[in-house]
DNA sequence: GCCAAGCCGTAACGTACGGTACGGTACGGT
DNA sequence: ACCGTACCGTACCGTACGTTACGGCTTGGC
């Protein structure tokens, strides 16, 4: 889907972009209890630019979600001289990369306003902040983990019916119960240690389950 | 006021109860959009009687999750004849009541209620939502299945070494990436055929990963 | 110098909602 | 019959916050 294309005709300038990172540090900090006032405050702008800007608090809300998505756009992967230990690399570096960003403070914040606005959903409007979340999220990891599976099963690496389910597979080894405690408050550390070894553990199950 | 702290063994009259299941059942269908007004009119009593009770709109809340809570207190596991079959059927069964549970309006509605409290979260209160949620969501779980695992292991029809580990793992594969996006909003049906597969699947997965 | 546009800061408005007060009713005990 | 208790229904209050309006400041074009 190419419904990127309204997206991106959105051009922020940067005074926009700066009240965006604003807005995005007090979602971290005092997540929806962020007030328009307090974007104003913090970004020192007026409340009347923020509201000609976008529109209202849902418009805010929704481009700063969306200000963040496209801050993390994922690096591709090199396709030359696939063998396993390129696989084996190439999974290990995206299950720690997912982790990594999934225990970050902000995306533990943007779930949770997403998952909040999801709740109180008035259906009939365009993108909801649970669909832009969604898509930035889960589905896209599962499109940029898509080429590796199929380079793997290709080289004879791996033995899959449908990408999809090893994908969802390949989440659930990766990612197990940390988000949801993470976003019910669970205050457990996940230190650089700990997600290099569960990354490792992750590719090594899921290569277990998936060799031919 | 008369402290009614005594929140871990207080008895609730049959009115306290309907008035729980009223706010149940409008916390399903408008989320965190419930006000106390809206729960007085449901429940037809006074706003009054539920602050008594209650004390305040999070003592209801409260009061409303741990009510759910004590619904569905899981099934013991039978301990005699303890075989394969057996295994195979109680991690099998236990998947499936998990999914069914996890994909119910109930649980999506009580999660995002848990995830949005999280993020205001006051630090110095007792117990707060997001923990009610943790203690009988994945921590009841993992207690429940914490003697599946070890008959398990002591009938050496499964290899690990600590229990928790491999619970997560057996969470993982099970719950995959289902969760989220039910809280994320994503309407995607999940039947009954669908759970007795993804039960089934995610048993022998977890048995290949795990077997001796 | 002058004007218009864009923006800041702040005051003001309207409303939703948490929380309280109070009058009215049913009922069990004495 | 009288009283206390528990409760319903509703009116009311205070506040927080989304939204709007306005006065003053800066800046670029003429």
């Amino acid at each position: 889907m190419k419904a990127e294309l309204e997206i991106s005709e959105t051009a922020l300038t940067e005074r926009q972009k700066d009240v965006l990172d604003a807005a995005l540090a007090l979602l971290v900090e005092a997540g929806d209890k962020l007030t328009m006032t307090s974007v104003a405050r913090r970004a020192s702008c007026s409340k009347e630019s923020l509201y000609k800007w976008f529109g209202d608090r849902d418009g805010l809300l929704t481009a700063t979600v969306q200000w963040q998505a496209s801050k993390v756009r994922g690096v591709p992967v090199s396709r030359n001289a696939f063998d396993r230990d390129a696989l084996v690399a190439g999974l290990e570096r995206f299950a720690a990369d997912w982790l990594r960003v999934l225990s970050g403070k902000i995306s533990v914040a943007l779930n949770r306003v997403a998952v909040t606005h999801a709740g109180t959903d008035k259906h009939g409007l365009g993108r909801d902040l649970g669909g832009i979340v969604l898509e930035n999220g889960p589905f896209a990891m599962a499109r940029r983990l898509e080429p590796v599976l199929l380079l793997g099963r290709e080289a004879g690496l791996l033995k899959f019916e449908q990408t999809d389910e090893a994908f969802r597979t390949f989440f659930g080894l990766v990612v197990r119960d940390v988000q949801i405690r993470l976003l019910l408050g669970d205050r457990f550390e996940l230190g650089e240690a700990a997600i290099e070894r569960d990354a490792k553990r992750a590719t090594e199950q899921f290569l277990v389950l998936y060799k031919p």
